[in-house]
DNA sequence: ACTTGGCACTCTGCTTCCACGAGTGCCAGG
DNA sequence: CCTGGCACTCGTGGAAGCAGAGTGCCAAGT
């Protein structure tokens, strides 16, 4: 059905739209790509093509466009990935490496992204729940106030307020430090519950209630609903091209906006090592189905970019793949 | 020059355009707003405001629209700030105080913002060198590697790597956080460089260099040059008007993704309990020339909303004002 | 069976033209 | 100083026409 003259004709018709964003006409193509066959030959593909769906036309007298579905093809079977060039590697490695902690490897990263790629970059913190626990510290803030401190492994840093019912003496305070510290250390937070179960019962009675309550706000704040952080950037990039967005610009920033979708985007990856594109109306969020998502796993966490369906996916699926390496590396290494 | 009349004219003239984002001409301005004249008046009314500079037209055939100028009178002495209503009021403070610890007041006062005004939101951590210590620690992440962990009355938790020139005991590292705690805890961060000035040769000689190194990113990352945080949200609201933000609505996104910028905008503030407003040309930053911005401190930090010069200044400056304030409140209090 | 040149057809985009209407500026009279 | 009247300007929107791009299909060539 698909010889490989009219896979090279989709291919042609991706790359030449992505770069010019104008639907391509047979005669264009022919000439511009050295197929070495006639426009009319040309045409007689463009038609099979889109009957089987992978391209179509806006309006009768007007070129071809690729769809989702061409899209799909084209990144599936027709590009290879687009390595980055030793300049770029360095310049990512040494932009990485200036960064002082986790913010800003962070916000380094989703500022990369966006610039190498040109599309909107996102960025998650690495997740807690995977993570090890390198230290663990409670400040008594007042006498019926503690802040617990948590510091994972990849250098996150989390805060939680814990408020107890009455007040608590310092050497309590010590006491209960100095068992979960134990307890927790180097243990991932998946396995906390394990291990602090019997907590309760092995320490003295005198300390239970307030134990306990720390326990309560371990349990439920970092362990059973983890906070996820994610960081976006580059949305300026979504109005580069204003004509990919006609009226629905709008929908996007707002789908953006809410970390839950991001969370959503990136949580979808499967198998953390390989990149993952999500095409246009192949995206579950409502707001981004008029883009494409290309995103992978770095580790502890997901990183990707959105953008319009004509992207640039094999560059998009370089960046991406080669940022998140580093980022993996830098914050394994940490 | 400009007798009562022509200032009501003015009025009625931003605040229809407000509303409308329509030019607006005489005969539907002197009907509408019962100003008891006739639109023959008004017109001679607009001729003098247009000579002042106040408003002008976008073509011959086209009603007023008001100039920069022309809203800075309107803010400076022809609204009065609109409060907001008690159901607001408690919405406000009671999705405030849901709030679970300092990022989740800053994520949460954003979107507020956003959802009052329409517009987008800023809002800036609380400043880190007006704020007190409320406790430092060091973790000894490795033999040559510490971990400050710096956290601040106001919630505010930073945290910092310290390599060292060589390995430490854990014994030092006790000596050397209990050194700093002393020294520090209540101290404002504005004071600490004259409170550890004498601190190496007050310490046992062992530790010196330890402590110098420690002392010196305490010094040059919290004291010299205290990162500062804001968070932006609400962007889509941009789109809301797209007649707005003709082809300008690039160069915003572009500043608003600038940390530096943002904090100018809010750095601005002098008189940090009064509201400021930016209007259009007014400000500093080159990619804003097309907004107005409205600021206000909030005690150790500020906050604002940035949007089109035709905003509603009256709405916008209440809720900044009262979102400041309770968020104010509430960090002072935790 | 595939390719190719030719040709008629169908659109869109651009211009031009024109009439309409909103809005102004100005003037003379109350 | 206000007001009604009036001529003038100018952008908007629709209609019409035209050029260009691109297609689909057919018949002939290889």
């Amino acid at each position: 059905m698909l010889d490989d003259r009219k896979l090279e004709v989709l291919r042609a018709i991706v790359e030449d739209f992505v770069s010019t964003n104008e639907p391509v006409g047979s005669k264009a193509l022919a000439e511009r790509h050295g197929l070495g066959v006639s426009p009319a030959t040309v045409r007689n593909d463009m038609a099979a093509l889109e009957d089987e769906g992978y391209i179509t036309h806006p309006h009768t007298s007007a070129g071809r466009i690729p769809t989702d579905r061409g899209y799909r093809l084209f990144v599936d079977r027709l590009s290879q990935v687009k390595p980055l060039s030793p300049p770029e590697r360095r310049a990512i490695q040494s932009f990485l490496e200036g960064a002082v902690d986790l913010d800003d490897v962070v916000r380094r990263s989703v500022r990369l992204l966006s610039q190498l790629t040109h599309q909107v970059a996102v960025v998650q913190y690495p997740s807690l729940s995977r993570a090890e626990v390198r230290h663990l510290e409670i400040v008594h803030l007042a006498p019926n106030r503690l802040l617990l401190v948590l510091i994972t492994d990849s250098g996150r840093v989390e805060q939680r307020v814990v408020e107890l019912h009455g007040p608590v003496s310092d050497d309590d305070v010590s006491v209960i430090r100095t068992l979960l510290g134990e307890r927790l250390h180097g243990a991932t937070l998946v396995d906390t519950p394990a291990k602090l179960s019997d907590l309760p019962e092995a320490a003295p009675p005198a300390i239970r209630p307030v134990l306990t309550s720390v326990l309560s706000v371990v349990l439920a704040s970092l362990v059973e609903k983890p906070e996820e952080r994610v960081v976006i950037g580059g949305t300026a990039n979504l109005t580069r091209n204003a004509l990919d967005f006609p009226r629905t610009l709008r929908p996007v920033l707002e789908a953006l906006e809410e970390q839950v979708v991001l969370l959503r985007l990136l949580g979808e990856v499967n198998d953390p090592t390989t990149v993952h594109v999500k095409i246009g109306e192949e995206n579950a969020v409502e707001g981004l189905r008029s883009t494409s998502v290309v995103t992978v796993g770095y580790g502890a966490g997901a990183l990707g970019v959105v953008g319009p369906t004509r992207m640039d996916y094999p560059g998009a699926i370089g960046s991406v793949r080669a940022v998140a390496r580093y980022v993996g590396d830098l914050l394994a290494g940490a």
